[in-house]
DNA sequence: GGGAGCTCTCACGCGGACGTAAGGGTTACC
DNA sequence: GGTAACCCTTACGTCCGCGTGAGAGCTCCC
């Protein structure tokens, strides 16, 4: 299943990071190496990969280093014990990506509002500072307003 | 428009942060007290409050205070002639997060898809290192080996 | 068994986003 | 005009996620 370790540096390379990264990553149980020579050289399968993939996919979401911990389990675990533990990871992570894109849609929708109420204003075209605005019925209340309350943008 | 002008302490307090933090705040451009007295003194306006929010809202999804800088304009800008650099500011914004949407829905889709091979394996009982498991037909190809591919997690 | 090429463990450095004094000035109010 | 409560700037400290050596050990192959 796993005849060919890599040593660190190859597996660095094929999994698009570096050796400081991945001494991080193990020193935080983020991921270990699947064998340590009696020198004490790491040497990984080419199945941890994927969880170093994991990992970084993670992280450029937003998420920190602790957080993905909390939603992993160790690679070595034996799978019939961990069956539990594997479970209730993904169970977290799921609520926790699940809960990031509620809130990213949140402020995505408020920010697509906020765009439409000035493409509105602008097709009206009048001097925004002018008492006309006020009347101005591309949307009610008035536009004017509507936009001062929007400069926290 | 802004009578009741806040120092500092009380703009902290109902913006749910810090002097540090708005000081931090003002050094990288995001936001400009209303007014300072001849003593130095900073001044906020209540509309700031919503400033404040935006940007820890944005913060607390993974954007980093540059990325939100980049994405806001100044307060003070007269809105006749900032029109354009809200749009693109805005514009940029939608497209940023949006794009992170995306990816975290394509995360919560694998995960839910693993959780779901892991509930399937599950109601077949099998201890897992059988050869039993590589004819269950919960899923296919066999669950062992989607199993032994989920580690990662 | 010798040496080129990896890898090891410290351990200090860095940028981002603040925390936390230190030392001193400002406001508001009596 | 005194003083309590705030606020100012300056500057060093901290935690995260690595970057970057230094000095030494390990592996593999001839």
């Amino acid at each position: 299943m796993s005849q060919t370790l890599l040593q660190i540096g190859e597996f660095a390379k094929q999994a698009d990071t570096n050796l400081r990264t991945l001494r991080y990553y193990e020193e935080l149980g983020l991921i270990k190496p699947a064998h340590r020579s009696s020198g004490k050289f790491r040497y990984y399968s080419p199945d941890q990969l994927k969880r170093v993939g994991a990992i970084k996919r993670m992280q450029g979401l937003g998420l920190s280093l602790k957080e993905i911990q909390e939603g992993m389990v160790p690679t070595e675990s034996e799978l019939t014990d961990a069956l539990a533990h594997i479970e209730a990871g993904l169970d977290a992570q799921i609520a926790l990506v699940g809960g990031r894109i509620e809130s990213l849609q949140g402020e995505l929708s408020e920010l697509k509002a906020a765009r439409q109420k000035l493409a509105d204003c602008r097709k009206c075209g009048r001097s925004l500072d002018s008492e006309e605005c006020r009347d101005c019925n591309a949307t009610s209340p008035a536009v004017l307003a509507v936009l001062r309350s929007l400069t926290f943008w």
